[in-house]
DNA sequence: ATCCAGGCCCGAT
DNA sequence: ATCGGGCATGGA
């Protein structure tokens, strides 16, 4: 991987497996805005970046080296090699092998913890367009503007501060629905650090967990999803209705398993590369709908 | 129209 | 401990 800056523009050569769409739209994230083909606005960190394919180059527009380097490297993982993680998973077996090839270009976004906090609870019980809009909706009544692109608005996401105090009920504006009171309950909890975050990286993974489900409105599933796409937690496993399709068809000869059980065989067979193996699958899953009727 | 969505809470066993 | 109904909202 090798970067250099061309006329504002940070240019990404060299790189690997990272194919934009495929790691803003496998789900791991609601952030963005797709405006053509590897064409992208992605909202984060107070900014709305640009970002879109070249050529062999991935363009990060209007981006300084210093900006590039204290944020954008680590929100797209780009230190991370995804060559070595594929390969390692797709000796596995056949099945990995199938899921890693569909979606080379995924990538384990570093997202910050209070969007993905939100995000994620935001999550439970709804499609991903309305879990994107609920948490746009958020961003542009909380948040602050930053810049309109194709006449499109752009706008942070609230700092946990702003959002202190308020009633869950005021998130039904938000389209938030019955998910306004655990939003309430995260941000009260963050503000007031009952969370300890400052302890979170002394925590175990379990310990952790634990941690993050003393929120109401937080189950094991989001508790995961945080774990991995906030904290770095990549022994994480988050196990929703795909993932628990997909492991009971190919690994439990088709036999609805639970929770519990594809937890532990996660673990044996994945360890720490758990949250990788777990975004490929749910990706494959989804796009075939692996393990329902149709 | 009825069903369901990257689940979780809560009350009943 | 485990199970099932209910939940805001909107698209199929």
């Amino acid at each position: 991987m090798k970067y250099t800056q061309e006329n504002g523009n940070i240019i990404l050569k060299d790189y690997d497996s990272f194919i934009i769409s495929q790691t803003l739209e496998c789900g791991q994230c609601f952030n963005f805005n797709k405006l053509g083909e590897e064409d992208y606005i992605v909202t984060a960190h107070k900014k709305a970046l640009h970002i879109y394919q070249s050529g062999d180059a991935i363009v990060f527009e209007d981006t300084s080296i210093n900006e590039f380097e204290t944020i954008w490297l680590n929100y797209f993982d780009l230190n991370r090699d995804y060559n070595e993680i594929k390969k390692l998973l797709a000796d596995e077996d056949e099945i990995l092998k199938g899921a890693v090839e569909y979606a080379p270009g995924i990538r384990i976004i570093n997202q910050e913890f209070f969007q993905c906090l939100i995000s994620f609870i935001i999550s439970q019980n709804n499609r991903i367009p309305m879990i994107k809009k609920v948490v746009y909706n958020i961003s542009k009544k909380y948040g602050e503007y930053i810049r309109t692109v194709n006449g499109e608005d752009y706008y942070s996401f609230p700092e946990p501060k702003r959002l202190f105090g308020l009633d869950g009920e005021e998130y039904k504006d938000c389209k938030a629905g019955f998910r306004g009171k655990y939003i309430a309950d995260a941000v009260t909890k963050y503000v007031t650090d009952e969370l300890e975050i400052e302890s979170f990286k002394s925590l175990s993974t379990e310990e952790l967990r634990k941690r993050l489900i003393s929120i109401n409105g937080v189950g094991p599933k989001v508790a995961d999803c945080v774990m991995l796409f906030s904290l770095k937690r990549s022994d994480a496993f988050p196990t929703d209705v795909w993932v628990k399709r997909i492991m009971s068809y190919f690994y439990f000869g088709g036999q609805d398993t639970p929770i519990k059980k594809i937890h532990e065989f996660a673990d044996e067979k994945f360890g720490d590369y758990s949250g990788f193996a777990q975004q490929y699958l749910f990706n494959y899953a989804r796009q075939f709908k692996i393990g329902t009727d149709k």
